[in-house]
DNA sequence: TGCAGAAATTGGTTGGACCATTGAACCACT
DNA sequence: AGTGGTTCAATGGTCCAACCAATTTCTGCA
């Protein structure tokens, strides 16, 4: 099945190792959650050390490109193809209050935008689907009397889908791991995210009506009540004097 | 919900590396620029195979934390800190027509708000900073009658660098790449991007008056005239039937 | 047939060796 | 003194061969 991996001769292992694999990925049509060749395999076929193969895939696995499984073998996490485009983000200080708020304003920019563009491209099935969300949002918020991460961040997921543009999706949730280790620690503000909760229904509203301007605006408000929120949150820390 | 409960890693060599390494920096209070301990140095300190530091460089690279020059040794590329948030943010896609025009509506989410931010937060400094840009801009516009990306590119940055948030620049930077590719290959239209001019001058003033949702507006109108343009060009490319 | 244990597979780590590039010290010639 | 080339040690890049650890697959017994 691999008989078609050349050899590498060029200087540049580790890359032209990674320019040969994106290529057989691609010719083989593999998808995410397939098996890629043994490290010795690539080795052995590209004619390259299994530890040029080993930084290469490192590379990778630093991307989130793949995933390796000891034992077991190397898996592709997402789509490759030779034309992507990597971005690493790092945010020094990932636990204070500033880098929160520096990603919250990635998140005002994108939800609003998102929430716009929804109005104007949201098919019925998507409409559909995001008013679910709501619905199941809405009724964890009766049963538990407060904000659900999870069913929170699944409406905004399916907003983020319904935009008809996935790299929204793809830089959100690539941020959602700072959100969420806010959202199970809420600094101490009893109903943390409570006051974001209506506007969920009112960005849907806007949303239905065909009315990006609206939905924007609406976006807007509910990341101000979250910012609000942490605002407290920072305040009572610097009072309570934590840490 | 059960994010909270990590997978226990029996092995985590190179992460323990890395975290080593982070205490290293900031103990030794290195910033960007310096140079770090050589792999043999860092592989007898921390008692692990040079190929393990090696790995664990590798992901640092990867992240554009570190660059390594061959013969020279390997030097911090930016600060670095124990707890920093990465994002390794891979976007698919790239480009065709729909690729690009995606990328753009991300630049009208970020582009918008960093504007309006600037209107709040830009200094004095940051201020003449933004204006030196435009007329540098515009000078060369006159001088050769037409756009010129650099110095275009250099205004766009100086705004998403006075926004205060490190993030819009980061984001806007890599996917800077893409925006470039077409820049250089303007799908036969002429006077790419001519119609935004003006609005650069309009942005500045808007941020200028302290007006954060002017200034959202006017950018909002700049990356309207480039999808015009784009869609243009798609049209020119369709008629001329060109690949 | 079912399942526990052995064996094979696969990524993770090690140590040692050599190559390619860099940069500084050195030297000869002008 | 200065210029240009040479030497040489330091450093990252690659390779190899082995072994470890987790996982999967196979095997043989009950």
């Amino acid at each position: 099945m691999t008989d078609l991996l050349p050899p590498i001769q060029t200087t540049a292992r580790d890359d032209a190792v990674l320019k040969a694999l994106a290529g057989f990925v691609r010719q083989e049509a593999l998808g995410p959650g397939e098996k890629l060749p043994t490290e010795r395999i690539l080795a052995e076929r590209l004619k390259v050390s299994r530890n040029t193969v080993r930084e290469a895939l490192t590379r990778w696995e630093g991307l989130g490109l793949v995933e390796r499984r000891q034992g077991s073998g190397t898996y592709l996490k997402a789509a490759v193809s030779p034309d992507m485009l990597h971005m690493p983000l790092t945010l020094a200080g990932g636990n204070d209050f500033a880098g929160l708020m520096a990603t919250l304003e990635i998140r005002r920019a994108l939800e609003s935008e998102a929430a716009a563009l929804c109005a104007i491209r949201a098919g019925e099935a998507e409409l559909a689907e995001i008013e679910r969300k709501l619905d199941l949002m809405e009724e964890a918020f009766q049963t538990r009397a407060g904000m659900s991460s999870d069913e929170d961040w699944e409406f905004h997921q399916a907003v983020f889908r319904a935009s008809g543009n996935p790299l929204f999706e793809q830089i959100i949730a690539a941020m959602y791991e700072m959100f969420h280790r806010f959202w199970e620690h809420p600094l101490g503000v009893r109903d943390f995210g409570h006051a974001s909760f209506p506007y969920h229904r009112t960005i849907f509203n806007r949303i239905a009506a065909r009315d990006p301007d609206g939905a924007r605006a609406e976006a807007l408000k509910l990341i101000a009540t979250v910012e609000d929120d942490l605002k407290r949150g920072a305040a009572n820390l610097k009072l309570s004097d934590r840490r």
